[in-house]
RNA sequence: AGGGGCGUAGCCGAGGGGAUAAGGCGGCGGACUUCUAAUCCGCAGAUCGUAGGUUCAAGUCCUACCGUCCCUACCA
C-alpha cells in the first residue's frame, strides 16, 4: 500500500532537480485537464532560468534523466510539460484493501504523524420561536456533513447545539398565543409549526397596532423578572418548539452531544467582562457601557460587551459560552457554523477572546444566503421555505419517480427508497455549491433528479451493484491491470486516485463542496465508460479487471456519499 | 459614507498562476431486441463586469472604476 500525491512526486523529482526543495516542487506539481490521461504534471517553465534551455527541450531530457519508479506506468515529456502517470495497480489495491478507509489512507500508511483532535462544532443554534426554515438546511447540511468528514478522519468531534430561547423574539409569539391562542394545543400542526404561526400572527397584528411591542416588551419584562405565569407559558411554548426541532433534526440524522440554552446561562457572562475591566483590558464609557477597543491590533470596530443598564448582550454570552464548551469538551479547536452577514461579528468574538487569555483554536465556517427568485425569505412575513416542507416535497417527487419505475413494488419499500432519494436530493443540492457563495433557491426548476443531482450518484452506485450481480466471476485484486488500457478505463483511475487528496482539500480549506464535485466528475466518468465499454464480457480476463474497476468506483461513491450523509441503494 | 464578499454562455455554476475555460439546466439532433435511458453520444452557445498593471504565463495576483449583496445595534 502507497499513497501516490503530489508529494511523492515532488519527492521522486527531488532526486533530480536540485534547484528547488521538495516543498517548492509540490507547489509546482499540478493536475492535468480532463482530457488529458495522466494524473499529475510538472510544467518545466521555472527551470528555464537555470538550464537556459527550451521548455520542451528542459521536459525531454529530465524525461530522460529519470528512472521509473514501480509506482509510475509512465512518464511522457509533451512540450513544456512532464506527464506522470500512476500505476494502475497501486491506485486499485490501495482501495480494495482499504476499503472504506481509502480516504484516511495517508492516516493509515503515515500513523505516527497524526494527530487526532477534539473538535467542538455548534450549529445550527435556532430561535425558538419558529420553525426552521432552507436557511437552516444549508447550516445543517454544512455542520452536520463536517462534523462526518471529521470524524471520519479519526477526529473526535462533538456536536453542540445552542437554543437562542429567550428575548423580545419570544415573547413576541408568545404574546400573540396570550391574546389569540384561546389556550389551544398543537395537536395535529407539527408543534414548532404551531408556535411560528403565533410569531406570524403577531407580525400581522403588529402592523395594525403599533402599541403592540409595548405590550411584547412588559412581557420581556415579567419573564425577566421570573413571573411565574409568563414563565410557565414561556416554557410551554419552548417545549413545542423544541420537540418540532427534534424531529426535524432527526429527519436529517443530526443528533447532538448536548444542547445548550440561553436561558441557562444568559446572566453568567458578565462576570467575566467586569475582570476584564477591573485587569484594565476594557473600558467603561460615561454611561456605563463596557466596551473593548479593536481598533488597534484588529483593526475591527469597537464592541460594547455589557449595556450601560449592566444587562448582558449576545457577545456576553458567547463569551461565557466558549468557556462552557471548554469546560465540557477540553477541546483542541471551536467551530462555528453560522451565516456570513456575522462575519464581523466572529472578527470581534474571536479578538475578544484572544485578548482575555481565551487562545483555543477557532473557526466560523460562514455560508453564503439563500434567497428566492422573489428576494430575500423573511419568517416574520411567512415567506420562507420551511425545512419540513422542502423533505416533504423530496419524498412525495421521490415517490413518483419510484412508483413509476416499480409499480409493483411493496408500498413500504417504495416509502423507504423514496425517503432515501429524496434526502439524497436536497442534500446533494445544497452541498454542491461552494460555502461561500449565496444562492438563489428557485423552487420550480432547483428540484430535479436529473443531471448534476444526488439521485444521478445513487444511480450509478446501483448500475455497478446491478453489474456485480449479474456477472459470475469473483471480484479480487488477481487481474491482468495491463487489461485495463481502455481510455475511458485510464480516465476513471486518473480519477480514483485523487479521493484521498480531495478529502485532505476539504478538512483544510472547509470547501465541503469539493465532494459532490468529485462525486459528479467520477460518475459523469463512470457513466461515460459504461456507455463505450462493456463489463460483462466473453473475455473472462477483461471482465475480472472491469469488475475491480468499478468494484473500486462503487467503494469511493460510497464513502464520498456517507461523508454528506447520503446512504445509498442496491436498486433504483 | 466606510469595511467585507461576489460578478465566468439564456439560466445555474466548477476552476489549487500554467496545456484547447469543466459540468449541469434549457435549446436542437441522435442512442433502450445489447451489463438499469434517474443514462449516454453529438451540435449550438463565453471578448471570464470594465480599464490598467505585475508575470515567461492571469478567470485566478495588484490598483481603479461599474454593478450587486452583506455588515457597520447597548438585536440575535
Amino acid at each position: 500500500m502507497k499513497i501516490i500525491d503530489k508529494k511523492t512526486i515532488a519527492e521522486y523529482l527531488n532526486t533530480s532537480i536540485t534547484n528547488f526543495s521538495i516543498e517548492e516542487l509540490e507547489s509546482l506539481i499540478e493536475i492535468p485537464p480532463q482530457n488529458i490521461n495522466y494524473s499529475y504534471a510538472f510544467p518545466v517553465y521555472r527551470l528555464a532560468k537555470f538550464e537556459k534551455k527550451a521548455p520542451n527541450l528542459i521536459a525531454e531530457d529530465l524525461k530522460e534523466k529519470l528512472v521509473l519508479p514501480e509506482y509510475l506506468d509512465e512518464i511522457e515529456a509533451k512540450g513544456p510539460y512532464l506527464n506522470f502517470r500512476v500505476n494502475t495497480f497501486t491506485i486499485l489495491n490501495n482501495i480494495y484493501e482499504l476499503n472504506q478507509d481509502y480516504g484516511k489512507i495517508r492516516e493509515i500508511t503515515e500513523k505516527g504523524r497524526f494527530n487526532p483532535l477534539k473538535i467542538v462544532i455548534e450549529y445550527p443554534a435556532p430561535n425558538t420561536n419558529k420553525p426552521l426554515h432552507l436557511g437552516h438546511v444549508r447550516n445543517m447540511l454544512l455542520g452536520n456533513s463536517l462534523s462526518q468528514i471529521l470524524a471520519y478522519k479519526g477526529h473526535e468531534v462533538f456536536q453542540v447545539n445552542l437554543n437562542n430561547d429567550r428575548g423580545i423574539h419570544i415573547c413576541k409569539s408568545m404574546l400573540a398565543y396570550k391574546k389569540w391562542g384561546n389556550n389551544e394545543e398543537p395537536k395535529e400542526r407539527k408543534s414548532d409549526h404551531f408556535v411560528g404561526d403565533y410569531y406570524i400572527k403577531y407580525s400581522q397584528k403588529e402592523e395594525e397596532d403599533e402599541n403592540l411591542i409595548d405590550e411584547a416588551m412588559d412581557l420581556l419584562k415579567l419573564w425577566e423578572e421570573g413571573d411565574p405565569n409568563t414563565r410557565a407559558l414561556w416554557k410551554k411554548m419552548n417545549s413545542w418548539a423544541i420537540k418540532g426541532f427534534e424531529e426535524t433534526y432527526k429527519k436529517f440524522g443530526i443528533s447532538f452531544d448536548k444542547e445548550y440554552f440561553e436561558s441557562d446561562f444568559y446572566l453568567k457572562g458578565k462576570n467575566k467582562i467586569i475582570g476584564g475591566l477591573e485587569e484594565g483590558i476594557f473600558e467603561k464609557k460615561d454611561d456605563g457601557a463596557i466596551i473593548v477597543r479593536l481598533n488597534e491590533g484588529y483593526n475591527l470596530p469597537d464592541k460594547v460587551l455589557l449595556r450601560s443598564d449592566g444587562t448582558s448582550i449576545y457577545i456576553t454570552q458567547d463569551i461565557y459560552l466558549a468557556y462552557l464548551k471548554k469546560e465540557d469538551f477540553d477541546y483542541d479547536e471551536s467551530i462555528y457554523v453560522v451565516g456570513n452577514e456575522q462575519d464581523l461579528y466572529f472578527k470581534q468574538l474571536f479578538a475578544v477572546l484572544e485578548i482575555i487569555g481565551f487562545k483555543e483554536q477557532k473557526y466560523h465556517l460562514s455560508y453564503g444566503m439563500i434567497s428566492l427568485p422573489e428576494g430575500k425569505m423573511k419568517s416574520r412575513e411567512g415567506t420562507v421555505i420551511d425545512a419540513d416542507d422542502i423533505i416533504e416535497q423530496m419524498n412525495n417527487l421521490a415517490y413518483k419517480e419510484v412508483n413509476k419505475r416499480y409499480p409493483s413494488l411493496d408500498k413500504g419499500k417504495k416509502n423507504k427508497r423514496a425517503e432515501i432519494i429524496g434526502m439524497a436530493a436536497l442534500r446533494f443540492f445544497i452541498l454542491k455549491f461552494n460555502p461561500k457563495s449565496d444562492f438563489v433557491f428557485n423552487p420550480k426548476e432547483s428540484i430535479s433528479f436529473e443531471g448534476e443531482t444526488g439521485p444521478y450518484i445513487q444511480y450509478c452506485y446501483a448500475r455497478i451493484e446491478s453489474i456485480i450481480n449479474k456477472s459470475n466471476e469473483k471480484i479480487d485484486l488477481n487481474i491482468n491491470f495491463k487489461l485495463l488500457n481502455h481510455e475511458k478505463e485510464l480516465i476513471l483511475i486518473k480519477q480514483l486516485n485523487y479521493f484521498p487528496e480531495i478529502i485532505d482539500i476539504v478538512v483544510k480549506t472547509y470547501g465541503i463542496h469539493l465532494i459532490p464535485q468529485y462525486l459528479l466528475s467520477l460518475c459523469q466518468e463512470f457513466n461515460s465508460f459504461y456507455g463505450s465499454c462493456q463489463v460483462i464480457s466473453e473475455d473472462k480476463d477483461l471482465e475480472r479487471a472491469r469488475l475491480l474497476l468499478i468494484k473500486c468506483v462503487q467503494i469511493v461513491i460510497k464513502i464520498g456519499l456517507n461523508l454528506l450523509g447520503i446512504e445509498t441503494l442496491e436498486e433504483m
